[in-house]
DNA sequence: ATCCGCGTGACACGGATTTGACACCTTCTT
DNA sequence: AAGAAGGTGTCAAATCCGTGTCACGCGGAT
């Protein structure tokens, strides 16, 4: 399930927001100050960041903004005091991507938290550019991929995971994020499931290449990262 | 890069969204009122109107419904206060092309933004081009279809499901945009609607033709792709 | 009233997805 | 260094799900 880090100096309403996360399924972390905030969004790499806007050290919109620096697709829901249509403007210019106004209802923190998660998990597919990278050319909207030049037929799960992978290289995904990503917050499967797709994968678009582009790093997950196949002469 | 009218009396959200349209490289017009935004449309003929329901002078619907009067191509977004459902319905009778509720992250509203803009261009496509392809011809602007020299009777869905698709070779639409363009963003039915048509689309197109026209994609939706029917060449 | 286009439901088929079994490999332990 | 333990590659079999297909009912148009 989903990892929610909540940014949020009260302590009663920080503690109240994480027992109803909790009991909704979600993993959760909390932060007290925007100090604490940016760290734990390095450390704990949260799928989702609920951030209060008041708050000690850093506020909100800098916290908000640090963040997208390092990490452009996490969606963040920025909480407030009611009415203050400035803070507002202010936050969505900043590039957050939702807004909750206090007081809220648990119900509608869920549902936003929710729709945001769901969002982001189809946007990231339909939104990317053409990727070119060694002989790989992956055009997501057009759901063509060629090796080589080429065509390679994927399936939907395939070239989901592709996509994800190939957008960022170099990053590991481990199998909870990938599974999260790929197949929804609320999949429960066997790990085999994610391997089996990624091994077909790898069938399909490197036997015809001249790279390895799908690496294991054991223990974590898979990453992404064009390496040219050569005879192995150590 | 296209120009964007954005009619809107709060001050500071007008501006916000000129600036971050103008971030994402669009040109901006603005207007504060409903009687600035008729002319400032009638003046400078922006690509895409951006319009808040609420307005002093001429209300946003009013503005809409004069818009299309003189412009009836030009997209038009309505933005509304959060959940107003008969607006939207309002909004969509007067021929707004897409809906906005209020708050919105500026990451929406540049991603409805382009959406906007594609369908334009998809809608300008046919308003001129007569459309060929393989044994295939479309002419828009006469709703008249040949395969093979012959004509094709087709009903309005199944001509711009025809026309949405061919205009967009190799390009795969899902079925959520296919509803929200050929049926309309208000539009709630079961998929097998958009199915049945496809179906009934290829029957009548590709029964006479030496051709396949409309492939599927799993998990995803439908490409047009002309394709040879004997050689199985994939 | 009749016709025609539209939307829905039922059914079946085939491909996509998932699972499980086993072999192999990596890392840790002693 | 060697074995243990757990992670991963491999792939076939089982299951699930999406879609093709089409008949039927509704409602607006003629």
């Amino acid at each position: 399930m989903a990892k929610i880090l909540v940014v949020e100096d009260d302590r009663v309403l920080r503690e109240t927001v994480e027992y109803n996360l909790r009991a909704a399924g979600f993993g959760v972390v909390t932060a007290a100050t925007g100090d604490e905030g940016l760290k734990a969004c390095a450390a704990e790499r949260p799928d989702l960041i609920l951030l209060d806007v008041l708050l000690p050290e850093i506020d909100g919109f800098r916290l908000c903004d640090e963040v997208r620096k390092t990490n452009q697709d996490v969606p963040i829901i920025m909480v407030t005091a009611l009415g203050s249509e400035e803070d507002k403007l202010r936050g969505f210019s900043l590039g957050a991507d939702d807004y909750l106004t206090k007081p809220f209802s648990m119900k509608e923190l869920l549902a936003r938290i929710r729709a945001n998660l769901k969002r982001a998990k189809v946007e990231a597919i339909r939104e990317s550019a053409v990727i070119e990278i060694g002989d790989l050319r992956v055009d997501p909207s057009r759901f063509a991929v060629t090796v080589a030049d080429r065509p390679v037929r994927l399936t939907v799960k395939e070239f989901q995971l592709l996509v994800l992978l190939a957008s960022h290289p170099e990053d590991v995904f481990d199998r909870r994020v990938l599974s999260d990503k790929v197949w929804g917050y609320d999949f429960v499967g066997s790990s085999r499931t994610i391997d089996s797709h990624v091994w077909k994968l790898r069938t399909k678009i490197e036997s015809e290449s001249s790279y390895r582009y799908i690496h294991t790093v054991v223990g974590l997950g898979y990453q992404f990262r064009p390496e040219a196949k050569h005879e192995h002469s150590e």
